[in-house]
DNA sequence: ATATCTCTTGCATATTTATTCAAGAAAGCG
DNA sequence: CGCTTTCTTGAATAAATATGCAAGAGATAT
């Protein structure tokens, strides 16, 4: 089962060229000798959370910064003590002199229902885009905490 | 022709809520008073440069930091004096210290044929990822000088 | 005013991507 | 070891996105 090594080659690939479809890319691993369906691609894209960019210039396959971050959400549960929220704010209590570092990670998720963090030393007040949203924001922190996904792709 | 005002709007809406879809897109610009079809929903979308990200947690559009750069392309034409290469490396001159804010640009690129940049005042060097794709930085370089995209979406 | 060009758009459809279903491989367990 | 459960995958197909084509709306020129 060489999944793994497969996401590895597929990064490396989309990384190194230009590629705008999966059947591409199906090639391209083809070469690197990983023989795949381009259902499994499609699979693996999403597994991978790599953003496609279609601009005028042509399609391409990108590791979207967002994406690769998304990596490090699996961990902050562990740096994370309680979520919790008043009816216009979440404020999040984490392990001391972890604040900066969960806020920088929540912060790069670009969630539309985060407005902005700003965090101290073992505390993050989140602001949510409108305090009709603050328990949308409250359950999505919630996941985070409980997410188990411990691949370290 | 309400295409400017429509581009804002797409932006402004796929920054605000999650927006899964061409289709869904469409709704949301309906309730904005646009109304268009998926049709032109695709090109606009293209024409924005704005990401497709199909990660675990579902899909979702979002703009790109590398396409909004991408904007930026356009005037760099303008500071770029000239463009050229020998076996191993591509040679940009520019006009007087201008050359660190193109290379900062052109590192946005993220072009998979470009290893790296270094700027000093007025010239920069730009190594390829091979010199086997000297030619093709050459050219995609060059090319950038003569866009004439003057659109300040 | 008429002709010519360019730009934008919708419709129909081609192309691309995502998913359902079933099968096979590996892992855990009695 | 046999049984169940979980993963991974391909084939077929559904769903979503991109595009060829033609029509209409402005421009600009004659």
């Amino acid at each position: 089962m060489d999944k793994q090594n497969r996401h590895f080659a597929i990064k490396q690939i989309i990384s190194h060229q230009v590629i705008g479809s999966q059947d591409e890319l199906c090639l391209a691993l083809g070469k690197a000798g990983f023989d795949v369906t381009q259902a499994t691609l499609s699979r693996d894209l999403k597994e991978l959370g790599i953003a496609r960019i279609n601009a005028p210039e042509g399609v391409r396959y990108v590791l979207h910064a967002e994406s690769e971050e998304r990596r490090l959400v699996s961990f902050i549960g562990y740096e994370i003590e309680s979520i919790d929220a008043n009816e216009s704010i979440v404020v999040i209590k984490t392990l001391p002199g972890r604040a900066q570092g969960v806020a920088e990670i929540i912060d790069s998720m670009h969630h539309p229902a985060i407005l902005g963090t700003l965090a101290g030393d073992n505390t993050i007040f989140v602001s949510p885009a409108s305090v009709n949203r603050v328990d949308e924001v409250l359950r999505m922190l919630r996941s985070l905490m409980s997410e188990k996904r411990l691949q370290v792709a």
